[in-house]
DNA sequence: TTTCCCGATGCAAAGGTTTGCGGTAAGGTT
DNA sequence: AACCTTACCGCAAACCTTTGCATCGGGAAA
């Protein structure tokens, strides 16, 4: 492989000037002659010199990169996070170093040493569902390095971060399927001890509370959620004595496999089942019946999140200011839940 | 934000020792009296140290880092490429450095500069289909710069590459339609000059011509595809005076928004029109009817890049080798086109 | 002519690591 | 006693950049 990146050392030996005035002449300070400066300015143009990032990332100890932490790389909706954060990114000369966790505590926890290591200026993490040690994030608050979290809220995580109302959006959905008049509604979830499966169960709850309808856990199911698990989910919750009338999918790639074993085992969407997800992915409109779902506005979460950690790299916010920002859901009604 | 890597200087500092003697004991080379060597693997141990990887970038020019082409963060196909070769990638200590292109060529030069900036120690792309000059890959070929390109192939970049072939799957697909009795089979196909829609295109007539069924040029419709565009496209195929008996789309994106123009217009899937697209995206067998469709090993092709790429870094092969890896791909034939 | 100043430039350190080579003791050899 | 090994260890350069300080010339003031 050839020498294909030019240095200050080979603009000065051509020049016969040191290194320092060459940089001084690129970066335009201190004193230097104009027609010295001209001549390093052009020569660097025509050679296409640029700083090497190695070297100003161990000097000035920054390396113009963000780590992101993320579940996984397939879902649409934390693809549309990463989508937004890249954009801003690339626009401000930024690099993005991700790490894909599949959910996994132990992963995520690798990440976070991985992307410190790397010395990335600051972290955006979408925690793992199965998160509930915040051991980590919290030292790296302690030691004042910027940190964002999108999707999951921790209280117990002091800093700035990027999620929808669960609780509420939650309570919409469910509220409109008793509206609908459903009273046996089955809740397909996951694991999750904190945030987003906590605030969506205890929305379910209360707006069951609220109309007086009685709670039943074996309507509530638990699980690690991918197509084959919701296959098997939905199959077991047919075979109850009872049959739900409705069905919430944690995602809408579990309501998609749900509406499958619905339509296999012969009832109808949304007189038998109704049937509702969350996130509306591009199919979900697709789906026949078109699926109702909640959509997060992935994209813009994004935006907002690196835009904070812009900000708190540049100094203009405080470092881990905080705050929680709340950004827009919106309940998307749609055939599956229309009794 | 404390300090809060070690170096070697400081475990040096603390024990007494030159830096150099640090290093040797640790990297365990040299000579080296065992007691130090025990001494200094201890407390590197007890605070943890890790060599700083910019100033062995620096030092060693390499930077355990791989840079990704890839159009976009939200498609399944490239989603599970990039899952692919993340999973190596960080099982042996690489980062990725990843660049989204929106499918577009600017961007897709502007990312290969990005990444050489960065020095990274090789580039896995997956070019844009916009991309039809090839200088900027083939100086990186000159310069023996490990690249290996995934989905595309150009035969005018002469390194190892991996795909699919498209020809023949597309040619299985057209003559299954065939079979199934079609005889006015439209195509919508993106503006690629080359490689996937150029092969895909070829393969559609080569398959019509052998079974002798003319070629109409007004059931081809090349277009920049998303939803909304393939709607579009779909729409002016029913309003052809002479309806087509199938739809073969780009992606399976394509054929899902295709099914619901179809569906829409009172037409039957398949029996009026016959539906396929590529790529076996999840949601694509629970569309109704289910799709037929072209499954691509995004994720298997992901490892072999990365294999591939690490192999070439080590020397254990040529770098940018020419050779072309054709991996499988599977018709899966559903509803939506049997007859 | 000497002194001083100032504009223009070079030196060197720092950031962290590796590594060839030189140095320094202790111990052995003659 | 003088010399040579040998086993350890440190120095310094290299990778590339920034920046405080030193240097060096020339021109102006005394």
């Amino acid at each position: 492989m050839k020498k294909s990146h030019v240095s200050l050392k080979d603009i000065a030996k051509e020049l016969n000037l040191s290194i320092s005035t060459v940089s001084r002449a690129i970066r335009n300070t201190g004193e230097i002659s104009p027609e010295t400066r001209k001549a390093v300015l052009e020569l660097a143009e025509k050679w296409n010199y640029k700083p090497n990032p190695l070297a100003m990332g161990l000097l000035k100890n920054k390396t113009n990169t963000i780590g992101i932490i993320i579940p996984d790389a397939e879902s649409y909706y934390y693809s549309s996070i990463l989508s937004g954060i890249d954009r801003v990114a690339a626009e401000n000369n930024y690099s993005l170093l991700t790490c894909y966790t599949n959910d996994n505590y132990k992963n995520e926890i690798e990440a976070i040493d991985k992307l410190l290591f790397s010395r990335v200026e600051g972290i955006i993490s979408c925690p793992a569902s199965e998160t509930s040690e915040f051991l980590y994030y919290n030292k790296l608050i302690d030691d004042k390095f910027p940190l964002i979290l999108v999707d999951r809220r921790c209280k117990d995580i002091k800093t700035t971060t990027i999620v929808t109302d669960n609780y509420r959006s939650a309570f919409e959905l469910t509220e409109h399927l008793i509206t609908e008049g459903c009273r046996r509604i089955a809740l397909i979830t996951s694991f999750e001890p904190l945030s987003v499966g906590r605030q969506r169960f205890d929305a379910y709850k209360d707006a069951l509370l609220k109309h007086n309808i009685p709670f039943k856990s074996n309507l509530i199911i638990h699980g690690n959620l991918n197509i084959s698990t919701s296959i098997e989910a939905t199959r077991n919750l047919l075979k109850l004595p009872e049959l739900p009338d409705a069905i919430i999918g944690n995602d809408d790639t579990v309501a998609m496999a749900a509406m499958k074993v619905i339509k296999e085992s012969g009832l109808k969407i949304p007189e038998n089942i109704a049937l509702a997800g969350f996130n509306d992915d591009p199919f979900s409109s697709f789906l026949e019946p078109a699926l109702t779902t909640v959509g997060q506005p992935g994209y813009l979460m994004g935006l907002k999140a690196i835009d904070k950690m812009l900000l708190m790299i540049s100094g203009d916010i405080a470092v881990n200011l905080w705050e929680t920002i709340v950004m827009d859901s919106a309940l998307v009604i749609r055939e599956s839940t229309k009794k």
